[in-house]
DNA sequence: CGATGCGTTGATAACTTTCAAATTTAGTGG
DNA sequence: CCACTAAATTTGAAAGTTATCAACGCATCG
């Protein structure tokens, strides 16, 4: 089904030495702390679509920064279904664990660049300073805030399910009503646990509603609250 | 639907004064350090069953833990649904925010004994103690593993869902092969997502084929791997 | 071209909900 | 302890939703 095998070789990635550490932590945080250092000690490492960054229950060693392109991370269940986790977009991050492995496995859902960091690197300069420690801690809240509102929106109907998912990349694309869907409609159903089929009928369902315009991945957005209203 | 206004008014906890900070964090930690100075300052509340601890949007100034009794977190959809985000059993936290305010209300699903923690004293205790800041993080971490899992759970068929929760309740309730669920049907639809109907009939028919024994709200496993197989 | 991957559409089957009613359980007062 | 009422749970039948199976359209690519 998946072809990850390839980039997989060229993966472990190299990052710089040891950065200025001292000099960062003692200055006031430019804007973003945390961004600055990331991209002081990371190294930005290109992927391929559909290859793998990293897959369950390996050594959970870097942490990850989407530059540009976009990444599912997915779960196998013992069925084989796919249960897509999230969909990160430029400027996010993940790979953040809490245990020594990963919990998901991470592909390209386009071709990609992401910055890789080392999570030792990382924690021993959140050892020593608080502001570092305290913005990944923000992170992991976000993580969860996110988490919790996939919860709620699995409980909901297709039509719901869809519309939320729209609203979302509406909001995190912010590139006023239209939406540039980075990732096909198989990563769609799998992620709000419906089929592909039922993903595609529900648009062409909200487009004769006049709520949206489909033309393949590009969606327009027409009548914004009628999504939020199928919200739930 | 819910009757949660009486206890409310007996609700802002008194908690001790000041604890032996020094003593306690200089010492080896006995066992679980978290759990010692949780005792320590906090206060043991009770709470009737159906009655409400906080309400989603309050102020989260406190930290709870089931002493006895079991707590359901949850939230209410626009259109009137209930999803419930979690139960917690004796020994288990809730309460943890990120954000200033609660993001579920909690209310007892039975008579209840909860430890009441003053975050603001709990907080200020993990910055001087990084073991404590340690295992806080860890709960944290805990509480995103354990939302993750929901998530698999709720793209199941509903016999998977319910077989999983029976797996899931017979773990942490650990008293061999029998279950005392401390929650109504209805309440385990709305974590499962179901409605009560679907999880009766799926009891029944978990029964029917050997895998369970159901009399009311007591089950007693009698085929486990079938039930684990049936997870999915 | 012909193959391949992706997306849409249709018909049917399977599953879950809804509505309604019966049955059991729990709580209360005598 | 029993009777009675309210609440919780189970069961049945019908309706609604989503999945499955199958076919088709439409691009891209060798």
């Amino acid at each position: 089904m998946l072809t990850q095998t390839a980039i997989r070789a060229s993966a472990p990635p190299t990052y710089f030495a040891a950065p200025p550490v001292d000099r960062v932590v003692n200055s006031r945080p430019p804007r973003d702390l945390l961004a600055t250092i990331l991209h002081l000690i990371g190294a930005v490492v290109s992927y391929r679509r559909n290859t793998e960054l990293f897959g369950e229950n390996e050594p959970a060693d870097y942490l990850y920064k989407v530059v540009s392109g976009g990444v599912r991370t997915y779960k196998i269940l013992s069925d084989g279904r796919r249960q897509i986790s999230a969909f990160y977009l430029p400027r996010d991050m993940f790979g953040l664990e809490f245990a020594g492995e990963y919990s998901c496995s991470a592909e390209a859902i386009s071709d990609a660049k992401v910055l890789v960091v080392n999570r030792k690197t990382l924690t021993a300069l959140a050892g020593r300073d608080a502001e570092i420690a305290r913005e990944l801690f923000v992170l992991t809240a976000r993580e969860l805030q996110r988490v919790h509102k996939r919860v709620l929106l699995l409980v909901k109907t297709a039509q719901e399910r869809v519309a939320s998912f729209l609203v979302e990349m509406a909001e995190r694309g912010s590139a006023g009503n239209a939406i540039e869907l980075p990732m096909s409609r198989q990563d769609i159903a799998d992620y709000l646990g419906l089929t592909i089929e039922t993903v595609s009928r529900t648009l062409t369902s909200l487009e004769t509603c006049a709520a949206i315009e489909v033309s393949s991945r590009r969606i327009v957005v027409r009548n914004r609250s009628a999504l939020n209203r199928m919200n739930g």
